[in-house]
DNA sequence: AATTTAAAATGACAGTGTGTCATTTATTGT
DNA sequence: ACAATAAATGACACACTGTCATTTTAAATT
């Protein structure tokens, strides 16, 4: 997290700082993103970052967990829509990322994102969505999807749905910038997923 | 891929070179790791490991993709033994993994690796597995695989059935090194989400 | 209002690493 | 033995990082 000075600063000079990293960020991926080039653009003194920030990873996983935190509202939007329908409600947050990278703005930025999303960097997103060993984000979810259509004995089961789910949305979303996928076949393929999530991989006949 | 100069040289110098590498991919993540360190340690001049490399990314994949392949004929291996049950191999290829990171010698290594498993590691190691538009790889697979007891209606479902399979495993196999997770814990989980996909999340009544 | 104290801003600097390239050394073919 | 090709070498220019002593600004106190 960025150090308070930071958040001490006006919010001119916050989004100046805020612009100047994500484009740099789409420029290139975090690892070979360069501070001087965030510093020049904003104009700030190299010492100054330092005074809001550790390193760049530090605003770079602010930037992540900011839009984390919009997708997962929107989320909760999306399944209350669909009355709990787990399955449609993926299938329609996978729709909307979708439309929302295709804004030149975001493109490039989230594409570098997703190409390099490692372990950190995806914790760093789904962790608004459940955490691990915290059950009171993974409830308010929890409470919105209609389980009893689901073929789960416990709680447990659920959250490794939901874990899994998530996987393969964000696997998806990673192929189609992997292989500049357009929407329709993106949406296809996703489909046809959790299609295959919903019924089972395994046929008793 | 390593420059043809790389493979002119003797192969104890080889392995000189690609133990180097490892101990330092062992100390740190690709993006930090440096060749000043490999060079230091082979004993070699900073020129000749780029008449053998492109960068460090260059020696990084090509281990990557060598214990792949290792990986791969394990899993046929796997596979036949089980007499193409695709979920019992599965969390059979899970376990052998796990104990293959059990090993110090590979351990760091490989933590670092699935901590930062991003689009292109994960793409150089399940490419030896299935390939996208190169169906040549995925008949072998196929071909081994009993699938008049799975729900799939032609050979693009069996496809991303098995990149399901490969993500979720995948997944498993960072939180055991994100999360230090006990072998036995960790063979529970995956096999908890396997038998989930093979059920299916959806139920009927 | 003047003075003290704390917080923030600044930029020069040392340290580290990268990739290149002209030169030297070794190997191969005639 | 000589020429030609391939490989080895290490000095160098360039780029970026994180720190820290110093300066500037703001806040608090008398």
């Amino acid at each position: 997290m960025p150090k308070p000075t930071f958040f001490n600063l006006s919010m001119e000079k916050q989004e100046l700082l805020i612009n100047a990293a994500k484009k740099e960020f789409s420029r290139v991926p975090l690892y070979d993103a360069s501070i001087s080039n965030i510093i020049k653009d904003a104009g700030i003194p190299r010492g100054s970052f330092y005074q809001y920030f550790e390193d760049k990873e530090d605003i770079f996983f602010f930037l992540i967990d900011e839009d984390s935190k919009q997708v997962y509202q929107n989320f909760i939007s999306i399944i209350k829509i669909n009355n709990g329908d787990l399955f449609t409600s993926f299938v329609d947050l996978f729709k909307s990322i979708l439309i929302n990278f295709a804004e030149p703005k975001n493109r490039q930025y989230i594409k570098n994102a997703f190409l390099n999303m490692n372990y950190k960097i995806e914790k760093t997103f789904t962790k608004n969505f459940y955490e691990e060993n915290v059950k009171s984000k993974f409830f308010e979810l929890n409470d919105l999807i209609k389980s009893k259509s689901l073929n789960i004995a416990n709680e447990e089961e659920m959250f490794h749905i939901l874990k899994i789910m998530m996987v393969v949305m964000i696997q998806n979303l990673v192929d189609v910038f992997a292989r500049e996928l357009p929407a329709h076949e993106a949406i296809a393929a996703f489909s046809l997923e959790i299609d295959l999530l919903k019924k089972g991989f395994y046929s008793r006949t």
